[in-house]
DNA sequence: ATATTATTTTAGAATCATTCTAAAAAACCT
DNA sequence: AGGTTTTTTAGAATGATTCTAAAATAATAT
């Protein structure tokens, strides 16, 4: 693999690199660096357009499809989940363990909140011959 | 007003006028017809694409825009409430109490649960000063 | 290293749900 | 009826996301 040009330091590279594969992702320079904008500092929450900003930002030059594929892999890859709190806009969470979100609408701001802090008394069961794929809880925020 | 071409009575047409009067909205061919198909039947959850559908099959013929216009003033006039389970499209519900949600996502179907089905404990103080605006469970369902 | 093959990236077009526009139709008021 | 306001409409516009087919890059074989 040529490392190709790139702000990360080799250390860096290394260490996403290891991530990529260990999630049958191949190593390339757009996967390298929206890889350390989503996982350098800690949890985050972010849309397509937000995370192609910071690309830009932080000088690399990707495309919009680039972005929207490098997601869905990394969703695929379970490196990432969506969140599904807006029909307008896809987000994006790097907190793979189940929890739950406030949304704070107005500002399109989510907060995790740990699956622990609310208990889900007495679920019902699912019907038919269907079996729970996830639970979402989302409290909605208003000033 | 000048009561128009609808297959519903007499009576049926006069019940739904009232309940548009009651929450603010002038009575028209459109809306009175939408207005059965929403409900007439019970609880129900649609999309913009199956009103339209169903609108055709009962023999009025309304625009896409007007299908929009209408839900979302039945929405504003707290008629409706909107569903939040798919980034793809809007769901609408005619169920207006606090409710929760199963959804089935491979047929794009919504089943109500009840509010006192489940029982949220230890909801966390929001932060700020927000308030909580709205609380919804969606509960994922697959084969 | 180089050539070959497979995968990624790209720009731009396409898609899809939804909203907007401005003109025609219908409802309301007197 | 006549005048005014609200609705409806067809079609264009929007905005997020996906698709396409070609160019670039990575992996593999020579």
């Amino acid at each position: 693999m040529r490392m190709a040009a790139t702000h990360l330091s080799d250390q860096r590279q290394l260490e996403l690199a290891d991530l990529l594969k260990a999630h049958g992702l191949r190593t390339t320079v757009p996967r390298l660096c929206l890889a350390d904008l989503l996982f350098a500092q800690g949890n985050r929450h972010v849309t397509a357009e937000k995370l192609h900003g910071e690309a830009r930002v932080a000088g690399l030059k990707v495309s919009q499809a680039t972005i929207y594929n490098t997601l869905n892999q990394f969703c695929d890859a379970g490196l990432l989940r969506e969140v599904q709190v807006d029909q307008a806009r896809s987000y994006f969470d790097t907190n793979l363990e189940a929890h739950h979100h406030f949304y704070v609408e107005d500002e399109g701001r989510l907060i995790d909140i740990p699956q622990d802090a609310i208990a889900l008394e007495r679920v019902p069961e699912s019907p038919d011959g269907f079996s729970i794929s996830g639970v979402d809880v989302v409290i909605r925020l208003a000033k």
